[in-house]
DNA sequence: CTACTGACCGCGA
DNA sequence: GTCGCGGCCAGTA
């Protein structure tokens, strides 16, 4: 656990139900543009017990970052629609749920 | 030190 | 849609 992954938690936490974001805009959001597999490797390190949205945080392609069929891949795939979330052959169209301008400034944007 | 790997990304063909 | 390539960088051998 570090400053990185303190920020990186933080980032991810912040994503609102039925919303996904790609690991490179995590990374970004946490004030480490260009860091995403620094993303994928502190979800792999999460704290036992920790509580993070971590089903809500896809590749920028919108698919799902574990092997199709994996335990992980269909966990998440699980959770996400569980919440709302449509997910075809592992993936989800950003252009629906991803987290747009708008919405992503009212989240993390600089508040006016 | 080099080499390889990995819940990744963007560009070009 | 597919491939290939370089970039990113922490961990491991």
């Amino acid at each position: 656990m570090n400053e990185s992954h303190a920020r990186i938690y933080a980032a991810i936490a912040a994503i609102p139900r039925g919303r996904v974001a790609s690991y490179g805009a995590i990374a970004a959001r946490a004030g480490l543009p260009g860091r995403a597999r620094l993303v994928g490797r502190a979800l792999g390190e999460t704290p036992d017990g920790m509580e993070l949205p971590w089903h809500r945080v896809l590749r920028s392609s919108g698919q799902i970052a574990f092997p199709v069929g994996s335990r992980g891949f269909r966990e998440q795939s699980k959770r996400l629609k569980a919440e709302g979330v449509e997910v075809r052959n592992g993936r989800v169209p950003l252009s629906t749920f991803g987290l747009d301008a708008d919405l992503d400034r009212a989240l993390w944007g600089m508040p006016g």
